[in-house]
DNA sequence: TGCTTGTTTGGCCAAATAGCCGAGTACGCA
DNA sequence: TGCGTACTCGGCTATTTGGCCAAACAAGCA
């Protein structure tokens, strides 16, 4: 029952969930998410319209949350379009929400 | 049905969303967060047996954590015992373990 | 063939993150 | 009071991340 550090197996596992969350650490790769999962797919210059940056930083978000395996990619002419790989991430975001409601209620208390 | 740049308030609520992401985008909190999970609540020293490396280095984990309202501490005589403050922590793992075992099925497609 | 549009990539710099060490704080005990 | 244990925090360095610009590609069109 004590806390055994864990093999080097485990640690890898960890490992490998935490480049997955990375991936979703970050405003802008959230909003691109959650467009793909209201739409099915999007392609660059949308998203770089919708995020308002320049399109190579939009470019190199793809890129990341492709690298975790998040999202898929297709060419069609001359332009690319991408969508979600998974479906279960809304429920992903439930928990988040419901995190930061719970967050909001405590600061709420501390006012009060 | 444009993709349209979103408002301030929306901008910075996914500003908070990927912050909270952002908490649990590190091995060794997953690994923390696991544990608790697990066990109700472990103190500081527990879990920085369990992780194993600097004590300090744990308590910037906690800190970063609690930062983002997803563990609470209690100081009972010397020792700070962390215990989580929200349930919903698994389904996102699941999700998480979802992405990873296809992305590995991918893999295994393109090797054969 | 050259021009335009959509996208990716390399280079660079600023900012954030992670880790350790050592100092400081808080508590329990003699 | 003084000592040891548990923990946090300031300071430092190394690494990673994020953003822009400019250059390179790729595809369609004149």
């Amino acid at each position: 029952m004590n806390a055994k550090t864990p093999s080097a197996k485990v640690l890898a596992r960890y490992e490998a969930r935490a480049q997955i969350i990375k991936a979703l650490a970050h405003p802008a790769r959230l909003l691109i998410v959650d467009e793909l999962s209201k739409h099915g797919e999007r392609c660059v210059c949308e998203l770089t319209e919708m995020i308002g940056s320049d399109m190579s930083t939009v470019s190199r978000h793809l890129g990341v949350l492709k690298g975790a395996g998040l999202v898929a990619d297709e060419k069609r002419g001359q332009m690319v379009f991408y969508r979600l790989r998974v479906q279960c991430i809304s429920n992903f975001f439930d928990c988040i929400e419901s995190v930061m409601t719970c967050n909001a209620r405590r600061h709420q208390d501390l006012i009060e």
